[in-house]
DNA sequence: TCCGCTTCTTGATTTTGATCAAGCCGCTTT
DNA sequence: AAAGCGGCTTGATCAAAATCAAGAAGCGGA
């Protein structure tokens, strides 16, 4: 029984990677623990689907995952793209236990599931975790708030430049360079925008923000330029606070 | 002491307004309601600034309030506009007692004042009224993501058919008459987009859903062929049930 | 009742982003 | 090496919404 011991030690460690969790008693994050199972999924593998019955909640421990809504008539709102230590799927327990979502492999990844019920008792019982997850819920508020701003206020390039800035240390001087975290077209679809707009602003970001972009690779020549090229179009003073 | 008292009594009962504030102890509503007061705005008072130092959040007891955040260039966007039993202010306890946003009067408005210091209290010892709590942020969340939604892939015209569904019985057959709630260049706003394009937008939507306006009466001559041209267009099917 | 203000509409024009279509680059597969 | 494919770019065109400008309509106050 070791190796099964080992097993639920091992899960219980990459629950650790999730802030969410640290409020739990330390025999919810067991139990948890031991009903987890952690899978590899490669690109394109739908873990659930919008409006489909909610018994699992998720924790990414690698690669990256895309939630999304989708019309009837086809077309699709991208929600949020997320990546290690992000949790997805725990609001169902006050959604009738329904996804609002859809989820989506979008980057080769490690997924554990855990059981909603677990989650539920936790929340009802240990008011310590309740608020952990009140604090949670309020951060993800102010950051779709930012994000109905920016959609409503910024324009392509500018969208983009903000994004590059919460990839990067705000306080940086002098040049930066980093690698898109995934494909360009998801990028464009995360900030809501189509691929081939997406493209252009990129060239005008490069001719007015002072950036170098070749491939997935990045440079920002000075944070701040680019900052005042893209937050003067926004009511979050610079440097955002909640990266 | 009696009319403090009646005074108390009846702040009391317009707490019963909010829906969140039913799974509050007796005593809190009791305490709550001592050290509430209700004032009246009128329109264009400023309630509170972005990034104002929180004490208190608010109730509408009647009216309207426009919730936005403004940029540095002077362009704003509306998060919400709130009238009868809402609540604002409120995640102000999560958020190192800061506003995220700015409140207005839009409509003269009867307004409750009420001390955060007692909400958090009561948060905090209260595991009902925090998960009560939860469900409504939550449903909040879920407001936000179909609002990112709408922008993302509804036209103008389609957004306002959605936004008329949700002011109206939406299982009505036959014609339904109601009024605008507030100035059409306020639901050009609250809806993301400019008056001139709202009015142009209403001029569609009458030639292509079956509407009728005159002044701020709306007549939707058949709900179901407004849904349709709306609704086509979203991930929640229709009848929405979240109104 | 008339004035003055705000709200709303309408028209002309410009800007932005979407759409349609083609081609390219880098990579895998055979 | 050739073929095939997905991801990305580029160009041309189109559609949607913003902007600029001018009036019209409604309303409150003197």
């Amino acid at each position: 029984m070791a190796s099964l011991n080992e097993h639920v030690m091992r899960i219980k460690s990459h629950l650790e990677h999730a802030h969410l969790l640290h409020a739990g008693h330390d025999h919810f994050l067991e139990k948890l623990a031991g009903e987890a199972s952690a899978t590899t999924h490669s690109k394109g593998y739908l873990i659930f689907q919008q409006d489909d019955k909610a018994e699992y909640f998720y924790l990414v421990l690698s690669g990256w995952v895309k939630l999304y809504r989708e019309t009837l008539d086809g077309s699709m709102a991208v929600i949020d793209i997320l990546t290690t230590g992000h949790l997805f799927g725990e609001s169902a327990i006050f959604e009738d236990h329904h996804y609002a979502y859809a989820a989506e492999i979008v980057e080769d990844s490690e997924i554990v599931a855990l059981p909603l019920s677990t989650l539920k008792n936790e929340v009802e019982s240990n008011s310590e975790f309740a608020l952990s997850l009140l604090r949670l819920m309020s951060r993800y508020r102010r950051h779709q708030a930012q994000e109905i701003e920016h959609r409503t206020i910024q324009n392509t390039p500018q969208r983009i430049g903000c994004f590059f800035l919460r990839l990067i240390d705000q306080k940086a001087i002098g040049p930066v360079t980093f690698e898109l975290p995934y494909d360009k077209t998801l990028v464009a679809a995360r900030l809501g925008m189509k691929p081939e707009t997406f493209s252009r602003a990129l060239q005008r970001l490069r001719d007015e923000a002072n950036i170098e972009i070749t491939g997935s690779k990045v440079i920002v020549n000075d944070v701040k330029t680019l900052a005042e090229y893209s937050c003067n179009s926004c009511s979050t003073e610079f440097p955002c606070k909640d990266v």
